[in-house]
DNA sequence: ATGTCGAAATCGTTTCGA
């Protein structure tokens, strides 16, 4: 199974770029956010005739997120709400769109938008923070659920120096303060693993090119897009990469899109199942 | 550190958010 995410900054100005992503990539399922569109304004059937199933939690101009998939959605779920009953807190968050979950293939796949943060210590800041302690009561109680878990999307985060092109000049800023990234470590509980970190453990790995200064043409950039997994998938995942040819796309999104493949749904092979199996045995 | 984007309203130029 491999599964992507791809924050496309508006997937209207963006549809045609994704469409031919999803046919040259043929994931089983893509995770997007900064959709930018009100659910009425979605454009929903040009993704529903390519043979895709599509869920989306959007708003106008800003945020919005949506799964695209080639397996049935089930269990839709839209915000940080549903994990604990009446949680005041999630439900004033949720007036920004920035979650959306579903099971697909029997993994909980959580797509997030993370607030960006503006400036550290302004109203915006203070903002991502709350939102991060309660996205870590959300995965308290999603983890009890004991559904293989897969939490995806823009963090709008990079834990670490080898995760920014200038660790010394930008290290404490926004993005890469202390505090944000001790919330999302919080969150994770220790539970999840970034899956590209397994596979690739160097730096000078971006998802993300800032539209000014020309950070592309100097490849300046941040890893703030991460697929993290849960023991019981991250055993079977198999590769990840970044997709860093859509950002020199003529009129491209900030975002490259980031793909895990794991091998899922994964059957436990009997003992002489081989032998049964296999009548040319050698 | 901001030289660029995308969207919306204040409408063709400005404002906000990233």
């Amino acid at each position: 199974m491999r599964i992507a995410t791809w924050n496309v900054n508006s997937i209207r100005t963006r549809m045609r770029q994704v469409k031919d992503w999803l046919e040259e990539e043929k994931p089983d399922l893509l995770c997007i956010q900064e959709t930018k569109v009100d659910d009425p304004l979605f454009p929903e059937k040009e993704l529903t005739e390519d043979g895709y199933e599509v869920c989306f939690h959007g708003q106008k101009a800003y945020n919005g997120v949506a799964l695209i998939s080639r397996h049935p959605l089930k269990d839709v779920r839209l915000g940080l709400t549903g994990e604990l009953p009446n949680d005041e807190q999630a439900e004033q968050l949720g007036v920004q769109k920035r979650v959306i979950s579903a099971l697909v293939n029997d993994i909980r796949v959580v797509n997030l938008y993370v607030p960006n943060g503006s400036a550290v210590g302004s109203e915006k800041y203070k903002y991502k923070i709350q939102w991060l302690k309660c996205l870590n009561r959300y995965l308290r109680a999603q983890l009890k659920r004991d559904e293989p878990l897969c939490l995806l999307g823009d963090f709008n985060i990079a834990l670490e120096a080898r995760d920014i092109h200038n660790p010394e000049r930008l290290s404490g800023g926004i993005m890469a303060s202390k505090e944000e990234r001790d919330a999302l470590e919080i969150a994770l509980g220790g539970r999840l693993q970034d899956v590209f970190r397994t596979f690739e453990p160097s730096t000078d790995h971006w998802s993300w090119w800032d539209y000014r200064s020309g950070a592309w043409d100097r490849d300046k950039g941040w890893r703030i897009d991460h697929i993290y997994l849960c023991e019981e998938l991250i055993k079977h995942a198999k590769s990840c990469a970044i997709h860093k040819k859509t950002r020199g796309n003529v009129q491209p999104s900030d975002h490259a899109p980031v793909i895990a493949e794991i091998d899922w749904p994964y059957v436990e092979r009997e003992e002489g199942e081989d032998e049964i199996n296999n009548p040319f045995n050698y």
